[in-house]
DNA sequence: CTGTTTTCTTAATCTATGTTATTGGTTACT
DNA sequence: AGTAACCAATAACATAGATTAAGAAAACAG
């Protein structure tokens, strides 16, 4: 299975909770328990450090131009981030449903200017943490910089095998791609924003669909 | 200048040199100290853990599947980091002419499976730096820290910036965006090689430069 | 609940890029 | 030097995917 580049985001096991539904949100702590092993008072130091927060949809978290101050935790909801090309176009570059982390992992690293806006899709919400007190966490918790440091590392190589692959493979590749990547966003949310990622316009991705329909 | 995302890698500066010519090969100091300041002792440390190696055209020096020891920072001639698809076509993801630097960037950090194979384009002359001896040198010289941190931010951004650009730009576009960021590349390595990186084939590539040529 | 906006589908047409094949020119091998 | 292997150019033809337009369905806001 070469698309489970995201180990530690849980994108195997979380099912999309849809907006609609009472939420029953995962927090930090749960998600990141599974991964490394946290005593009472490492969990109590990171709870303080993160701030819970209410999103409604099309609101915008990380601002293109200015620095990515947080990297968030989605408890429920979706979010995407993405780049405006030249021509007013949107490019998405990531997809965060329930369980993911998302912020622009650049600017949030270098704490440069950022090219990606991040933006919820659906009412959401989220958990974030700053970078100064990402770092603080992790002079006290060491075990906490490997998580990270493995969610950075597998974020350049998902992004580098996207590279490839929109080099390499076919609109129904990728878009096969897309869906074992996200299952659970299929059908949740709108198809415009499912061709915006694979790269195709809304018209043709609604052609393949429907001819992969037939072919069942 | 969207596209001078390697500013410590000096492609700005250098001149590619022709294996042809007698080589005057600037070295890994002399490069580092264009960036960050160094004493003598520094620079004899850092001399001390770097292994210069020559390098046939067609050397590979980072394998598919194996972990990458090294990163490689290119004296004269030119090397191409790239991976192959499942129908054996080669898509290169960068170039090195001299004073880059190159490695499978993930597989050297994470020191897991490499997923792309690096190799001379020409005859070539390398400095290698193992992981275990930058970790090292990182210890004693903690600004060297810094400057291969940028380094690798830089690798992301670039890398980012490459995806989003086939996503939204045209062959011709993706062409002069090459021409841009390896000026010194454009006739001294096959074209074929340029159309594998900017992912057009050769036929199409040369079809675009009779164009350019006419339109001016 | 209703009018407005957004999204999805379908179809006709168009275009950028791929495919295949041929030719001539370089470079490498012995 | 001679042959093989590789590389660039060109052209005719093929196709994946874009564009435009229009109507239907869904989602949203007041």
């Amino acid at each position: 299975m070469r698309y489970l580049v995201y180990p530690v985001q849980g994108n195997d096991t979380s099912v999309y909770k849809s907006v609609y539904l009472p939420m029953t949100c995962t927090n930090v702590i749960t998600n990141l328990s599974r991964h490394i092993s946290l005593t009472k008072e490492e969990c109590d130091l990171i709870s303080s450090k993160v701030r819970q927060v209410e999103l409604k949809r099309k609101k915008v978290i990380i601002h293109e131009g200015q620095v990515a101050k947080d990297v968030a935790f989605v408890l429920s909801g979706c979010l995407r981030s993405y780049s405006v090309d030249d021509n007013g176009f949107e490019h998405i570059l990531q997809f965060a449903p329930a369980e993911w982390w998302i912020t622009d992992m650049y600017s949030f690293i270098a704490q440069q200017p950022a090219y990606l806006t991040v933006e919820a899709i659906t009412d959401s919400e989220i958990a974030l943490l700053s970078r100064k007190d990402q770092l603080d966490l992790f002079d006290q918790i060491p075990k906490l910089e490997r998580y990270f440091r493995i969610l950075t590392e597998n974020s350049l190589v998902g992004t580098r095998q996207r590279l490839i692959d929109n080099l390499s493979l076919t609109a129904k590749q990728r878009y096969e791609n897309f869906c074992n990547l996200y299952p659970s966003l299929i059908n949740e949310i709108p198809q415009k924003l499912i061709a915006e990622y694979i790269g195709v316009t809304p018209e043709f991705l609604s052609k393949m669909r429907t001819q992969l329909l037939r072919s069942r």
